[in-house]
DNA sequence: GTCTATAATTAGATAGAC
DNA sequence: GTCTATCTAATTATAGAC
């Protein structure tokens, strides 16, 4: 995973992996503005200002890029840490505030790229229900506790999918031209009253 | 509609507006499965038992297809006048109540055809978001009249695509198999917190 | 590693017979 | 109205030269 392996080979770690990196980071931005059928891939190389050739060398297959391009290696996780470090009380505002804050960070980030994809692409759908299941949904339900914790978990992944369709997919005004902390404002509690708000 | 158009009418009205209808009824099915990029004219066609070159005859091409397939005639508004056909207070369970009843009746519904288009086609983004804009967003805005109206009202917003996506499009459970009461139960309050809720 | 050339497939669309 | 046949263009993917 070393991005310059080899020390020891006299010359150049120069132009291999570099174009390797050039055609993910285009591949992710592309993936994620088009989704995965919408996105051939000539037009990530032709982006990425490489052969196309080149791109089936490095990645095999279409399906093998977009799952190099969705590899979560360690990006996401450690800011979902911080949704879970504090109070239960303040939750909902952390919720909204790591979600928004990292998708803003960069559009291409895996989770809008899968929400863009998951509509058309049976695996991007699957990869996207696993994933939010296991960092977000599973580990609310358990902090939770409670019988119906399991839909209230359900509720946040509604507010999540809904807050990042509006805003970064479909660009809904004035949803998508808000401040950071104007959305935190309006979405926290919306989401803490999904976890711990009132009715059994 | 019938099956069988045997009866040896003489002239007019044979078979020809029937395999019309039964070339949009598939169309809007398959569209609203896959979207529009990844559902092929040739799949429609052969899923309609008809010949590919007969859906260009009657539609054109694809786009004009897709146009026809989405054509919300009559079908969606009457449903959605009873939302603002009662009090303010109960507006948000109405917004639940009016969206899932619709979008349960048939999965086909030019709504969820176009939340899953939208995301990998252009057009249909637009589509949607025009739809929304004038029949929804914009009417409960005016009906709030507050200052944040607009921002109350696409909040509204983020609810109905969040609930969609996950519900219809990415069947998250417990939310995909919940009955409408029970959205309602949960959803309706959110809605309203949006809507009515405390907060400038 | 990088590129040229190309195979194999599939898509949208048209012409014209019946 | 319906179908056969076909065109054109674009796509994924491979083989092989340099």
């Amino acid at each position: 995973m070393a991005e310059d392996d080899t020390h020891g080979r006299p010359g150049r770690w120069r132009s291999g992996a570099e174009s390797k990196q050039r055609i993910l980071r285009t591949a992710r931005e592309l993936f994620g503005e088009h989704g995965y059928r919408a996105t051939t891939v000539r037009a990530i190389a032709a982006a990425a200002e490489v052969d196309p050739a080149m791109v089936f060398y490095f990645f095999g297959t279409k399906q093998g890029l977009f799952g190099a391009a969705i590899e979560m290696s360690g990006a996401v996780p450690p800011a979902i840490e911080s949704i879970f470090d504090g109070g239960l009380d303040t939750l909902g505002e952390r919720v909204v505030r790591t979600l928004v804050e990292n998708l803003d960070k960069s559009g291409r980030t895996p989770l809008v790229l899968l929400t863009r994809s998951a509509p058309t692409d049976a695996r991007s759908e699957a990869l996207l229900r696993e994933f939010i299941d296991r960092e977000i949904t599973d580990r609310l339900a358990a902090l939770l506790g409670t019988p119906d914790a399991a839909l209230r978990a359900a509720m946040v992944n509604v507010q999540i999918l809904g807050l990042t369709v509006a805003r970064y997919i479909m660009r809904i005004e004035p949803i998508a031209s808000s401040s950071v902390d104007e959305l935190v404002d309006r979405f926290g509690p919306l989401v803490q009253h999904c976890l711990t708000g009132p009715r059994a």
